[in-house]
DNA sequence: CGTTTCCCTGACAACGCTGTCACTCCCCGA
DNA sequence: TCGGGGAGTGACAGCGTTGTCAGGGAAACG
């Protein structure tokens, strides 16, 4: 910008206002300091700017695994948000681990990000004092945290259970069992719950078959097997999320054999496997982009008390959940 | 950090030093300086050290669209390998506009970003003069871009593209045709090349059906359905990458007919479909480590001629290149 | 013709940190 | 006793901007 200065005949404070398109400056001025801008290439630095502003005019997100199509979806929404509104999208993955999430966020602080969309890794607080105490907003998305109560955007798990519930219930399943991920994750407990609680409501046989991951193809195969073989089989799997649904069409890929299913989270090309798949659908460019405006809210100085919203899910009706179809369950126990 | 300085009564260059770690402090001054610092809540301000130093410790991906798999999948692994580095990952959506892509490009730069991984979305090169005068080094990922040679890290599409057409001849395909994306894109128009030249090669009918995009389910459905009612009909389809292949799936889907097919990218559930589909596997994973590898030799002051590197596509082989099976696709032109 | 007003412009400090260099001790050996 | 050397510390400048304020010239006014 010196350079620019010196060369144009005019003070670095000139250079700065034609470059920021202040007012204030003669037409002439202006058009000579352009001309020596664009014939020396100078471009301001960003790093000084901020400096001196304070404003990073950054976001960041901190997600598990940015190659999950579930959150890269939330990351393609909130990248879209935050350039709409003028802001870089910095993306960390904490890889599930409490330990690196805090060591991520704080990186993320000592940059000063502006604002912090988070799918927390553990359920504990991210109360890192540090982090707080920065005062930086952050949305959190997801998974809810314990603790102060804080913004928040989830899932309407109950709901989603419950027409998963009802759906195969409907198609005349009674023996309905849920697969879940990970009981660390609190998806995965709030869905188990949520099953236990509707199963209870509708009055199903008490000793509902659950198990919680992590999963594999093979222990998942051999599970459903066992299920499929008890006295009072199994007919029917509600799975708890997109991993999980996939392990599963592999185990009864595997068992050759078929059982009512419906999936949390829809997938690409769930209408075009054999059964097609019945699904939970969260949306999460809605997730994202929700989050990202609660977020914004907060930066333009929106101090209303923490919000939790709940995002409506909605069953996708594929074929999936009127299996076995009549009845063929029972002919694996005759 | 005054602050800090203040209350140990210390200068802030010692305080500086304790941040750092450096080396020249007396254990007990540095004991109180950091008592201190976890007392008040200090947090370095990486901007001003990023001002004072140099270099930003960020590099920055930016890709068409961050929720395609194929990129989420190259984006996590560039994230995983920055983050290894001690460097932040920016991403940014260039949406496949070059005006856009200039923007976001020309962003970075003023955020002076140590390095830069582009899926360049037009194919003229990025030669914004103000984005190579700044020096920032750029690896280009999936697609090259003309003029000077550049630092470029692509599949192998030629060799792809031979090993499905081979495929589909040995299993009895002579009528085979390519359904490529939009002709815009490099890597559609590069896969439609190798197709149409190793189609000569083996000596297959010379009028070859070839259909570049944009498709939908709608017009791949009435194009395959023409295609396979012709007099001497189509029996195997190469799509030119996952978007294709998921429309092509949808069409014979709704055409109720089965062809032979190769797709381009394997995806999740291609082992799943009914029936399952045989791919040219490209590695995401690989070509986004790659890159950045290759980035970051270039930051550590590798001067070498720009390099292509051309990772190796591998074929899985599942049903869907024997079909139609043994020949129902007569059946569809008595 | 002097005074006020407005429009441009520039000098300077400051944002928060780190590199450089100089200074003060204290210990050692001569 | 004195000089040399190393360890610990601090003063200061400067990274590239922008906010503040003051200055200078021209136009407008009395």
């Amino acid at each position: 910008m010196a350079d620019v200065a010196q060369e144009a005949h005019v003070s670095v404070k000139t250079v700065s206002r034609v470059v920021n398109r202040e007012p204030g400056v003669r037409r002439d001025t202006e058009l000579r300091v352009r001309g020596v801008i664009d014939r020396i290439g100078f471009m301001r630095h960003d790093g000084a700017r901020i400096l001196r502003q304070g404003r990073t005019q950054t976001i960041a997100l901190v997600v598990e695994d940015l190659a999950n199509p579930f959150y890269s979806q939330i990351g393609a929404a909130v990248e879209r948000e935050a350039r709409i509104r003028q802001h870089q999208l910095i993306t960390a993955s904490a890889e599930g681990s409490p330990t690196r999430e805090r060591v991520v966020l704080e990186g993320l602080i000592n940059r000063r990000v502006d604002g912090l969309v988070v799918v927390p890794a553990g359920e504990r607080p991210v109360s890192d004092p540090t982090v707080s105490a920065s005062g930086t907003p952050i949305v959190y998305v997801d998974r809810p945290v314990r603790g102060e109560p804080c913004d928040t955007v989830i899932s309407d798990n109950p709901g989603g259970m419950r027409s998963a519930v009802e759906h195969l219930v409907a198609h005349g399943h009674r023996r309905i069992a849920f697969v879940g991920d990970n009981a660390e994750f609190w998806t995965a407990r709030q869905r188990r719950e949520a099953f236990v609680s509707i199963h209870e409501a509708l009055g199903l046989p008490g000793d509902a078959r659950i198990a919680m991951g992590p999963h594999t193809t093979e222990s998942l195969t051999e599970r459903l097997g066992d299920w499929s073989r008890e006295r009072s089989p199994v007919t029917a799997v509600i799975t708890g999320n997109n991993r999980v649904t996939l392990a599963a069409l592999h185990a009864m890929r595997a068992l050759g054999i078929r059982m009512g299913l419906v999936g949390y989270d829809d997938f690409e090309l769930a209408d075009l496997v054999e059964p097609s798949v019945t699904v939970v659908h969260q949306d999460p460019a809605s997730i994202g982009q929700k989050a990202v405006l609660q977020l914004f809210a907060r930066l333009l100085g929106d101090e209303s008390p923490a919000q939790t919203v709940v995002m409506p899910t909605r069953l996708i009706v594929r074929e999936s959940g009127r299996l076995p179809d009549p009845t063929p369950a029972r002919k694996a126990h005759p």
